[in-house]
DNA sequence: TAGATTGTTAATCGATTAACAATC
DNA sequence: TAGATTGTTAATCGATTAACAATC
């Protein structure tokens, strides 16, 4: 049971990557309830996942356990956050202050998570000059200067879907190096460049797909099971 | 090469879910540039994907192609449409007329895409009786009758992570079968309903951990290779 | 100690990719 | 016809799960 060494490169599965965040999540729940020490077979049922997975999962942070006993709460807090990147903030710059771009600036939550939306950029005269949560709103050529001076390498677009390209080229001239795009685009970038699209037309997909097949099976839809205990945990994605 | 028949229950991979919706865009674009045909090699060359991966994914949805000259694109496009049962409009109740909320509301493009917003609820005076890109923001507690009396199925929370459990219930005993939730909290819900997370934190998970991989190897950083001439097609996600 | 839980190797499962016959 | 492309079976790959020794 000696603790492994890690994976050359860091390489982790995307599936890993994104349970982490739900891992950390239900950790600050039980640290917030005074809880110190948790097992693999706790996480699993909350999370409805096997206990072997999670262990597997954790082993990418680095992160050791001790048989019987477990792990400790704190110190897997702190592990993940860590081997997230969430200690170091990273400033950002948003693009398009309609009423996405202000949700996400109005987002306090997002520091915790390594996040910081230092400004944000419009072409709308109206909104430039405001203040938006206290961040202000500035024309978007001032975009390249500002983002060398600043050393911002993340980029949100919350642009409407005809613009996002542009708005893509000039971050990327500016040296912004990874975007998070919130438009419905896909957006053609060189290869060093790394982007993640927010795509809510894939979540829509699931979701109308599988109420039509609810509905085509008919299955569910007459029967008024309301009264009926469940169990208080289905699936989710 | 005859027509293989549908797996049974209309069983396919999440993940060719997640890509339908990608060549619905794409292939929306090739008919608007007035293309008739397409191979999957074509789509496949413009999504970063081996043609067979792409082949598989369209059998899912039952069409047919023709060796030699591919499928015809309008074909296609309404091939997928229906199988994600993008033709039937499923009308949905929002909770949470904030700015994100607001957003969701002005997105006229979702009609396109088998969701139709019909109405938003809020607890918040100040907000209630307005109306918000057409649609009526309405008390809270009016939406069990509501959703009931016009048979409403789907619900999308947007509301703030405090109360989304609680939106979630009242939701749930209105009916509803499925929830788009926007909320950073794992609803705990019966089996039977369906949730879809909109996770933004797990978003943050993959662009932290990319940038701080970036940033640790050093390889990318202080090289300043604009002037390059590069592939202009990114490995996205 | 006995029992619970970790870390790790091996088996399983599912999705992706390769190979190739069918066919337009 | 020859060449390109589909549909489909088989091989590969990667992630999940099972099994189990180590150990607190």
């Amino acid at each position: 049971m000696k603790p492994e060494k890690h994976l050359p490169g860091g390489a982790i599965p995307q599936a890993s990557l994104r349970r982490l965040p739900q891992y950390h999540h239900y950790l600050v729940e039980l640290e917030a309830k005074g809880v110190s020490r948790v097992s693999t077979s706790l996480i699993g049922r909350e999370l409805n996942l096997v206990p072997v997975q999670v262990r597997k999962d954790l082993q990418y942070t680095g992160i050791v356990g001790r048989p019987k006993t477990g792990y400790e709460v704190k110190e897997l807090i702190q592990t993940i956050e860590s081997f997230l990147g969430w200690n170091n903030v990273n400033e950002a710059f948003l693009v398009g202050a309609g009423n996405l771009g202000t949700a996400l600036l109005g987002h306090e939550r997002f520091s915790r998570f390594g996040l910081r939306i230092v400004a944000a950029f419009d072409t709308d005269a109206a909104k430039i000059g405001s203040w938006i949560h206290d961040k202000a709103v500035l024309p978007l050529d001032k975009l390249p200067e500002l983002a060398g001076r600043m050393g911002i390498h993340l980029g949100i677009i919350t642009a409407p879907a005809e613009v996002a390209q542009s708005v893509a080229d000039r971050m990327i001239e500016a040296g912004i190096q990874a975007i998070w795009n919130f438009a419905p685009v896909r957006l053609r970038v060189p290869e060093r460049i790394f982007v993640h699209n927010e795509d809510l037309y894939s979540s829509l997909a699931s979701l109308s797909w599988k109420l039509a097949a609810r509905f085509h099976t008919g299955l569910r839809h007459e029967s008024d099971d309301l009264a009926e205990p469940e169990p208080q945990r289905s699936v989710q994605e």
